[in-house]
DNA sequence: TGATTCTATGCCAAAGGTTAACAATACACA
DNA sequence: TGTGTATTGTTAACCTTTGGCATAGAATCA
């Protein structure tokens, strides 16, 4: 998506911001990964390549910032470190739609779409008069390969 | 539950670990507070009141075991504090149904129970190969108590 | 283009929850 | 009661994240 930049720098300036060069780094770093979940720890590491004289609270900062704008989600998987993956393009597979899951064996995260909790929320409008607007699924367990791997190593 | 404390010791030597003063004071604390979700420091202020000599180190060492021993749930709400809770003795009320209801305003949690899950997660399994042990499901929004507040206010 | 203003950056130090090290204690078992 | 070993309390360290501050640089206007 080459105008995605573009996008970025028009929201930037809607917003009272200025257009930076880390700014657009940072972005950039995620998105050209999509599906990866980065630490702030990586997304330093990758934008220092191009940019050595970056500092680590930028990247904080503009991670921040990136959340408020909405333009990446949030995952933490507690084990000490928060990660950002860049968010969808396409409204359809919006992140209250967009869940994980996480291999208790190698670590890999897979992402699956499901509206099942559509339902759900509405009935527990109905019941207890809770309005969810919004919700965090995660779902832990083994993947296709490592069960496979175990299978093979108990031969 | 006067036995409830009872099974925790025969529990403890049933996996070699020593019954301690420390360790029934710190179950009895989540064991008195059910459906509370305690940081490890309101646990340490609790239980220090019976016990003045405890260590801080001693309460996060206990929590660890009382979590691998599956007698308490973690909830990590991305405050910065990492929150406790007893878990149900009632077996059918399993930590996999229970689930938690986070208001954005007043900050209570509520619990529910709901098995909505199960029948996505073996939809996973078939389509993905990928088999879920245990999932995580948080809702964000706004309690009854805190709408029907913002609707006086705003009269 | 150049001056001005104020946001953003980089560096450094601090915050703050959690864990590690280690000597002292106390539980378990004979 | 004595011995061996797990557990505890104290303290310091860890490590991710945030705050302070002087400087750099983006935006705006002349």
């Amino acid at each position: 998506m080459p105008n995605n930049q573009e996008q970025f720098k028009d929201l930037l300036r809607k917003n009272g911001l200025k257009v930076t060069n880390q700014r657009i780094a940072i972005l950039e770093a995620l998105s050209d990964r999509p599906g990866e979940h980065l630490t702030a720890e990586e997304i330093y590491d990758v934008v220092k390549k191009d940019y050595p004289d970056i500092g680590l609270a930028t990247v904080y900062r503009t991670i921040q910032l990136l959340s408020e704008l909405n333009l990446i989600d949030k995952l933490n998987l507690d084990d000490g470190y928060v990660r950002y993956e860049i968010g969808s393009e396409n409204p359809e597979e919006n992140c209250h739609h967009h869940h994980h899951l996480i291999c208790l064996d190698c670590g890999n995260i897979y992402a699956f779409q499901d509206d099942l909790l559509e339902n759900l929320e509405s009935r527990i409008k109905e019941t207890l008069g809770f309005d969810v607007v919004n919700h965090e699924v995660k779902l832990y367990g083994y993947c296709k390969e490592c069960i496979n791997n175990r299978a093979v190593k108990s031969n």
